[in-house]
DNA sequence: TGTTGATAGTTAGATATCAAACTATATAGC
DNA sequence: GCTATATAGTTTGATATCTAACTATCAACA
């Protein structure tokens, strides 16, 4: 039972936490919207970005830029986000949050709201405190681990 | 940047640290084997199972049994597990490890040993030690506020 | 015994994700 | 200027995952 290594049993952990957090998230986002999507959205207007490019997105989020093509295929279609070639590089696209992508994003944190109530019944604000720099500081070393070191877009 | 809940800033590192363990693993597991299709055979191994229905299996792991059937169904095809009708009960069926599916489970945790040292030059064993046990509880509690409260396979 | 509701498994269709392979454009070096 | 390498984006084909809908079987109960 206890046989595997500590550090496995922490990645099991947190690997069943992602499963749970992921299924109750998009339980309540508006129907077709995926975290996914949500993650893009909350991204640029978090962080006040008005265009960025795919592989910038990809970099951000740590997925391979097919991916972020596929995703952003999808938004495109459903008129959360414009996609225009950057006049400056030929070779790159540039991706903004259209009026429609925010009004999502501001549906998603709305429906959003309730869970955290919820959370807080399950888990006290001192034992999520005690967590997040632990979780941090696992996160950046294991970031770091990886080949070429990434800055954050 | 930290307008964020305490409790979304947390799923927000364990969605990160979740994505970089599991790329790590499915990178040097064996050409074709996945993470899914790892637990499967470990879950039968570690706990001396020696058959268990579809329906346990997507229990034991909260995932839809949809997910099971296409899982095991490759598995199967692959030769990983057997699969067989249930003679007490006409609905299900009996999944059980062949040899050649003990014998990928034995090369997968030869592949991820190496890991380890890796992993501990970058998260040391006191901070997983300590991550460990909220983790836990943190996992626990999620896991109590889903609707029917579902025991362990 | 026969109907009703619960459970098991599957199929269909969707999204996210990856690796491999491909095209196009940029940049560096000679 | 030209070639070689690097970067951006896409396409293809695979897996895992979900929800919705369907079939089959079991179990409970009137």
């Amino acid at each position: 039972m206890t046989q595997d290594p500590l550090a496995f049993q922490v990645f099991n952990e947190i690997g069943i936490i992602e499963h749970l957090s992921r299924t109750m998230f998009t339980g309540v986002l508006p129907s077709g919207m995926t975290v996914a999507q949500f993650t893009v959205l909350n991204h640029f207007i978090r962080l006040g970005h008005h265009e960025r490019s795919p592989a910038d997105l990809a970099r951000a989020f740590q997925i391979t830029r097919p991916t972020m093509t596929s995703t952003l295929t999808r938004m495109a279609r459903a008129g959360l986000v414009d996609i225009r070639t950057d006049p400056a590089d030929g070779r790159a696209k540039l991706v903004s949050v259209t009026p429609k992508g925010e009004a999502m994003r501001a549906r998603c944190i709305a429906a959003i709201g309730p869970l955290v109530p919820l959370i807080d019944t399950a888990v006290s604000g001192a034992e999520l405190a005690a967590l997040l720099p632990a979780l941090q500081k696992m996160r950046a070393a294991l970031d770091a681990l990886r080949d070429p070191p990434i800055r954050d877009a």
